[in-house]
DNA sequence: CCGGATCCACTTAGATACTG
DNA sequence: CAGTATCTAAGTGGATCCGG
């Protein structure tokens, strides 16, 4: 892929986004262990690829808002195939790797 | 995902291996720029987690064959779906590339 | 609250040289 | 032919501190 979902969190942070918009402490929070700094980083690449929008409200205190595009949106077809696979084979794959480990 | 087919060259390994089983050489060739290291440590990865297999054979000059399992073949599903995607969508975030970097 | 700036640790991959 | 060994370069993520 040319851009970043490969990465260790963008795909994460898409879904966490799924069901609708989200401020930047909410992602945050499900997101456990990210930095700010990270998630902000991942934030930027994914509103520069235009997979989701970013949008700041002039208030006090300060609230910036995420929401996913409708090319955001339309990622979920194929992440959703992903997952479907996972579901089914990932057993699979601990199951060779187990067996890796016992024999080498 | 746990095991490594979101790597740079992983996904195209298994994509050289589609079509039925190739050696060593075989692989080099059409990875254009790979080296043998890391082509070597790709190879032993996707061995260990049960997607190829590795078959030495005795002979002089040697020869190793890699050959896709049923895990690794399933596989194509779910990537043919992310790559469908691609071709629909990739367009648009170069366009929203572009315009990032024009906004500056 | 939402980050930017800086520094650091770790992982990956490329280059090169060498071997059974 | 099919790798391994060693070194180096680059990118990525984490920790901490600081600012609007």
């Amino acid at each position: 892929m040319p851009f970043k979902v490969g990465d260790k969190w963008s795909w994460l942070i898409l879904r966490c986004l799924e069901a609708g918009p989200r401020r930047f402490s909410e992602l945050k929070v499900p997101l456990r262990g990210i930095t700010a700094k990270v998630l902000a980083q991942s934030l930027r690449a994914l509103e520069r690829d235009g997979l989701l929008t970013r949008t700041e409200f002039e208030e006090n205190p300060p609230r910036v808002e995420y929401e996913l595009t409708a090319l955001g949106h339309s990622l979920f077809g194929p992440m959703d195939a992903v997952c479907a696979w996972a579901r089914e084979h990932l057993g699979q794959v601990d199951a060779a790797r187990a067996r890796a480990e016992a024999a080498g």
